[in-house]
DNA sequence: CAAAAACTAAGTGTAAACACGTAGAAAAAA
DNA sequence: TTTTTTCTACGTGTTTACACTTAGTTTTTG
């Protein structure tokens, strides 16, 4: 029987999941968190074969929860689910060692697959995933944006200035100006109004 | 037997709101779709007692059905769920006629009430929702966003600097300074990047 | 360990944005 | 038709951002 724990700050697409894993017999859900904070204590108080967890959600969102588990090295899988096929999640993902990628907007069936793959020790990843991610790769990892970049990207979408970012992140003005401007190069965009565009089309703004 | 469509782009989430739905006697999804367009044929070929329906849809959003639903006085319930808690689209939707709102992240049991309510011929709206709704009103009309300064909002939004949206708009720089200052002031927001975060977060941008 | 990538940061000059005030012309409302 | 609002725009001074270059340090990777 493999044991999930599912995190999703809706309690009704938890649900319709919860509803859905249960037509498989060899998959039980027996765990439940709506935020990255409480998915952590129970990882760390329970066992699981293999975490199903959405990327945004407040109280701490799922790549960083992704981070601390591979960090810690805790045998458990994790499977990331999202709204969005961005490079920037797919790939932040794949960094941090994600087991599979898909998007919430698959059929029910490969969720089940995606699982099943995962726990028998592959990685899996959806097809406009793995789309993406060749596109990204074609290109010879161009426009791959660094950790420290999306920190940056991400103080920018909250509205902050250089200054304030720098502060943020304890470095100089200077520091955040040339993140900015690499981060500009790789990804094409020539104005912080169109970073803060991309960060929030993007979700990585919170 | 309350007879339900369900209008969602996400299979998934679909498939867990027709169980939860399942869990009650007196409601029936006798139909799904996962796009306004197929939406709209559903409801012109077949009767159904209230739609349940996303805002934001591939291929024609919901909150065109609504409108399209309501202006041809079809007999049918229109509940609105949206990931999204922004005024713009609350507004809209009660503008158009929707007999609810709530959002996705409500329990099952409040969506099951919702739909009870509405069928009895109420609205309702779910806690955040009136919450926003209040603000409005309570503001009594401060941040009244005139027509010209909405379009320059929405420029902002999509990227441009004040150089672009004076050319777009066919008025000088000094022009987009003076509206961008006034937007700030009504809405009482500092920074041009906080008024893109409000223009799309009340989906002004585009 | 050596090489590559990432992170840090500075110099210097230019361009853009912002603050705050003011104000005429056009359009809408009373 | 007054009155009010909206749209337009300038002056002036300050702050912030950007371009382009260079480069030391740390971290990661082969």
């Amino acid at each position: 029987m493999i044991k999930v724990l599912l995190v999703d700050d809706h309690p009704l697409f938890r649900e319709g999941l919860k509803y859905r894993l249960s037509l498989d017999d060899s998959l039980e859900v027996v765990g439940e968190a709506e935020n990255g904070k409480q998915a952590l204590e129970l990882i760390k108080s329970h066992e699981f074969d293999i975490v199903l967890m959405d990327i945004n959600m407040p109280e701490m969102d799922g790549m960083y929860v992704l981070e601390l588990i591979k960090e810690q090295r805790i045998d458990c899988k994790v499977l990331m689910l999202s709204m969005h096929d961005n490079k920037e999640y797919i790939l932040g993902a794949m960094r941090h060692g994600a087991d599979g990628y898909i998007l919430k907007d698959v059929p029910g069936n490969e969720l089940i697959d995606a699982i099943k793959k995962v726990i028998s020790g592959k990685h899996y990843f959806s097809a406009e995933v793995t789309e993406i991610l060749s596109k990204e790769l074609a290109g010879e990892q161009r426009g791959i944006v660094t950790r420290r970049e999306q920190l940056v990207l991400r103080l920018i979408s909250q509205g902050l200035n250089n200054k304030l970012i720098a502060q943020e992140l304890n470095v100089s003005v200077r520091t955040v100006e040339t993140h900015k401007r690499n981060i500009k190069q790789k990804l094409g965009i020539d104005s912080t109004i169109g970073l803060m565009r991309y960060a929030i089309d993007y979700g990585l703004d919170r």
